[in-house]
DNA sequence: CGACATTTTGAGTCAGCTCAATCAGTGTGG
DNA sequence: CCACACTGATTGAGCTGACTCAAAATGTCG
């Protein structure tokens, strides 16, 4: 099977090289792998969990259920993603982390984590930037379901879901893995689903993009974009 | 003046008291005290800052404009806030950071930051923990916005702020300066500014809250904490 | 093939929007 | 002390993007 922190170590060598000392701390640190299949949770909100649990192939998301009974989903996280890196500081879960489709991740425990950061405090600061950046993702859904219209929050999570896809070397960056539902899309763009339907009709009779069986492929790179003004700098990926 | 440290330090103790040794080290961090009028910029969407803004006094928020010309408010900082920390690991702001009510901030450099963090690591971990609660919250305003109604969502924004204040020593729980305006408000909720004055007006009308000049008191806290699924602990404060 | 999940369509409704005034509070200059 | 300017709160009226309910069509998989 994979080497587990294949996709974390690409990620993480995408701002600066790692050492090869800091690649072999990476590699030791104690993990258990385990599967999911779709709907099985890494974690449930309410939990205090004692390990953190990265992606390493499959992908999973970020949710927590309102009073009403409606689910928001936060964040959708690709393999070399850890997506509750905060568990280590925040001892309480306040939202449940589930796999969306078949997914592989590996459990790391907190000790093993926080002697990492001891040892070298270099990459302690890498994964605070990638907690960082994960919450200027967040930011970022934010200001789309909160002020831009239904096609454009849309057409915005199409675009960084297949550029962060892209960088983890999982996408050509036209045609993509996207296996979000239209339920989980409107649960994220805080649509119903009838009008996420509608919505993405539209981005195809526009042209911009096609749906296969879980895959999108996008037509007009630059339609797309501008429909959602995406501007992947937020993302802090090298510049290609 | 106040010591610029104050607000901060009572911050971190919420946790865990901290060390004279680490008491002292923070006190001696080089500052520069700057002092705000409305609408001044801390920082501007596109820089890259070489200093952190501590707030110390008032109120700052964040926010990005849309391409309509639409603001969305991403959060307020109130005293013991550092809303820039991120830029010390992510380059180049993905988002504006002004005051809202004439406010003294406390600009510290990037280096002085990071030889504190090199110096106690521990430090360092409080204040990742701290960009980790602002991730948190930033979430919650993600669920409101998403998935519930302008009034849930305008009361959840009252509880927090109050709550926050509460912990800050700046409110008594009841009564609170509250300087948003309603279209600051509606900026934060994703509302228009019409229906902002609607919804308040129907808290009053419940007999959960009434305004004051810049000021809210809250007369039902149970009403309105439920009214907006407000449940603080996410905030991580200390139970009291 | 049957059971279930997902997508698609139709039709009617409504929460929240826009446009357009009006009203109230605050500060400023004369 | 008053007129004026400006910001923010409030109200009315009509509109619309997105919702809900309901059903049909299309996959998907054991």
């Amino acid at each position: 099977m994979q080497q587990p922190f294949v996709p974390l170590v690409r990620k993480l060598e995408q701002l600066q090289a790692l050492t090869a000392a800091q690649r072999e701390v990476l590699q030791k640190l104690p993990v258990t792998v385990r599967e999911l299949a779709p709907g099985d949770h890494v974690v449930h909100e309410g939990d205090k969990p004692k390990l953190v649990c990265m992606v390493v192939a499959g992908v999973t998301y970020r949710y927590t259920i309102v009073g009403s009974g409606k689910r928001q989903i936060m964040a959708f996280y690709i393999p070399g993603d850890i997506p509750d890196l905060s568990s280590l500081f925040i001892e309480q879960m306040d939202h449940s982390v589930a796999a969306l489709v078949p997914s592989t991740i590996a459990a790391i425990p907190h000790g093993a984590m926080r002697r990492l950061f001891e040892q070298d405090p270099l990459l302690g600061e890498m994964f605070w930037r990638e907690t960082l950046i994960d919450a200027a993702i967040i930011r970022r859904w934010l200001a789309s379901v909160g002020r831009r219209t239904a096609s454009a929050c849309l057409a915005h999570i199409i675009c960084e879901f297949v550029t962060r896809m892209r960088a983890a070397g999982l996408s050509d960056g036209v045609t993509c893995d996207f296996p979000m539902t239209q339920t989980d899309l409107g649960d994220a763009a805080g649509l119903s689903t009838v009008h996420v339907n509608r919505t993405l009709r539209d981005l195809r009779d526009r042209g911009l993009v096609t749906w296969g069986p879980r895959s999108v492929t996008i037509h007009d790179w630059a339609g797309l974009a501008a429909l959602g003004e995406f501007d992947p700098s937020y993302l802090q990926l090298p510049r290609r």
